[in-house]
DNA sequence: CGTTCCTCCTGCTAGC
DNA sequence: TGCTAGCAGGAGGAAC
C-alpha cells in the first residue's frame, strides 16, 4: 500500500538515517529482492561495497540513494517499496524480522538498515545516472545527480517541480480509457495508487470509469489538484511519527484511521450526501465511489 | 502503436 | 474446528 505520502515518510527516514554513510557490506537474500538487478544479487552486493550515500531522492513510488562508489563513478540504488516493503534502521545485534531480503553494514558503528518484505513485490536494484527527460526546456531545475536510467519511464509526480500539469491534461485528453486507469498509470503521473485514486476521485466527484478523454480540461485539472491535496494531507498526517531510530512503513501515516472518506468505506455514508459508499471490480481490484456524488458512465470508457 | 490482461507473492479473513 | 478460496495490489511484460 505505500503510495507517494508513505514512500516520501521512508525517503525522509533515509536521508536522516543513511545519507552520508558509507556502505561497508550490503547483503542480499533469496532470488527476488535483486531480480531487477540483472547481474544478480551477489554483484549488487559487490558494487556496493564502499559507496558513500551522497542523497535519497524519490519520484512517484520509487525511491533511490545517490551512491559515489569508490573510483568516484555515481550510481542510483533503486529501491521499490512494492506492496509491503519496509525499511528498517536497528542495530545490527537485532533479532532478523521474518521475511528479510537485505542488509546494509556502515563503515561507521551505527545502525544497520534492513529491507524486510513479506509480498516480495519489493526489491532493489543499481543504475547509472542520467539527465531527466521529463525536466522542461523552461521551467523547473534538472537534479544534480539525474535519475536512475532504468527508471526514465516513471512520469514526475504531483509534488515535484517538473511536474507539468498542463502537459498531463492533454495526455489525459488523448485516453481513451477509463480516467482511473490513467491516473494510475505511472508513465502519465506517478505516485497515485489505488487508495489516493478513489479519494481522489470522490473529492472531484467523478466516476473514475468515465472516459478520460471525454472529460473536460477543468474538471481533470481539478481532479490532479485533488490528488495532489490528498496525497500531501496525508503526508502531513504521517510525517511526524519516525523520530525513533525506526522507518515504519506501516506505522508512517495514520491516515488511513481517520481521513479517509471512499476507499474501504463500502457500506458507510458519504461524508458529502449520506449514501453509503459503494465497492466495485474494477482492473481486478476493488474501487470505492459514492452512487450518488459519482454516477457511474452511461458507457464504459 | 495504444490498451488490456496476467502474473509475481504471502498473510489474513470469510465461509463452508 | 480446520480447511480452502478469495482478497489485498504495484508494475512489468505479454497479448490483443
Amino acid at each position: 500500500m505505500p503510495e507517494l505520502p508513505e514512500v516520501e515518510v521512508v525517503r525522509r527516514g533515509l536521508q536522516e538515517h543513511v545519507v552520508g554513510r558509507c556502505i561497508e557490506t550490503a547483503g542480499f537474500f533469496g532470488a527476488r529482492v535483486a531480480r531487477r538487478h540483472l547481474p544478480g544479487p551477489v554483484d549488487l552486493a559487490d558494487r556496493l561495497h564502499g559507496n558513500v550515500i551522497h542523497s535519497a531522492e524519490r519520484r512517484g513510488k520509487y525511491l533511490w540513494l545517490v551512491l559515489e562508489a569508490p573510483d568516484g563513478h555515481p550510481q542510483g540504488l533503486i529501491i521499490h517499496l512494492g506492496m509491503s516493503g519496509q525499511l528498517l534502521v536497528e542495530a545490527a545485534s537485532a533479532p532478523h524480522e521474518a521475511h528479510l531480503h537485505a542488509t546494509f553494514d556502515f563503515a561507521d558503528d551505527g545502525p544497520q538498515l534492513r529491507f524486510v518484505d513479506r509480498r516480495t513485490f519489493g526489491g532493489m536494484a543499481l543504475a547509472d545516472l542520467v539527465p531527466d527527460p521529463h525536466v522542461p526546456s523552461v521551467g523547473a531545475a534538472p537534479r544534480t545527480w539525474g535519475i536512475p536510467e532504468s527508471i526514465t519511464h516513471i512520469a514526475p509526480d504531483p509534488l515535484e517541480p517538473a511536474f507539468d500539469q498542463r502537459a498531463v491534461i492533454a495526455r489525459l485528453k488523448a485516453r481513451h480509457t477509463a480516467v482511473k486507469r490513467s491516473i494510475l498509470d505511472q508513465g502519465l503521473i506517478s505516485g497515485i495508487g489505488n487508495i489516493y485514486a478513489d479519494e481522489a476521485l470522490w473529492r472531484a466527484q467523478i466516476h473514475g470509469e468515465r472516459e478520460s478523454a471525454a472529460l473536460s480540461k477543468p474538471a481533470l485539472g481539478r481532479l490532479i489538484g485533488h490528488a495532489r491535496d490528498v496525497m500531501l494531507e496525508a503526508l502531513q498526517h504521517g510525517g511526524t511519527s519516525f523520530d525513533a531510530l525506526y522507518v515504519n512503513v506501516n506505522g508512517a501515516s495514520g491516515y488511513f484511521d481517520r481521513s479517509l472518506n471512499a476507499y474501504g468505506r463500502e457500506g458507510r455514508p458519504c461524508p458529502r450526501c449520506g449514501s453509503p459508499i459503494r465497492r466495485e471490480a474494477f482492473m481486478n481490484r476493488s474501487s470505492h465511489s459514492c452512487p450518488r456524488c459519482q454516477p457511474r458512465p452511461r458507457t464504459v470508457g
